[in-house]
DNA sequence: CTGCTGACGGTAT
DNA sequence: AATACCGCCAGCA
């Protein structure tokens, strides 16, 4: 078909290509602004996955874990750079390396209309 | 359909 | 504060 409906995966880039520079918000959420509360993991999948052409147009290094911090889970080369473009764009780290979300934390769009994928189960 | 795999998150230790 | 568990879930083999 011509037009598709897109997937999780595409919404959630939809939505990281929406946050604000010098913003940040958390997997779940990201779920939650998706409609999906749980899927926080399934957002983490997303953006792991997400197209080498897309990341000039989404901001993946706006999207935190719930603790403030940035999820290494192994890519330490990865986190090392997220945090770097963070701070680029003026994000403080304290000496935890945690976010101020109470600070910096970016509250979702105006006028969200929540969309919906094909779903499973 | 079944069974993995994670850039998660909440709870318990 | 740091680990360890465990439930969740979209994708994919």
């Amino acid at each position: 078909m011509a037009h598709p409906t897109p997937g999780f995966f595409t919404h959630v880039y939809r939505l990281v290509a929406r946050i604000p520079k010098g913003r940040v918000v958390t997997y779940g959420q990201v779920a939650a602004i998706l409609g999906a509360p749980r899927a926080a993991r399934a957002v983490g999948t997303a953006l792991r996955h997400l197209p080498r052409p897309l990341s000039k147009k989404v901001p993946w290094q706006r999207v935190i874990n719930a603790s403030g911090g940035i999820s290494a889970r192994g890519d330490v080369l990865r986190a090392e750079e997220q945090r770097w473009l963070l701070e680029e764009e003026g994000i403080k780290f304290s000496r935890s390396g945690k976010v101020d979300l109470e600070k910096d934390r970016w509250s979702g769009p105006k006028n969200w209309k929540v969309p919906k994928w094909k779903t499973k189960l």
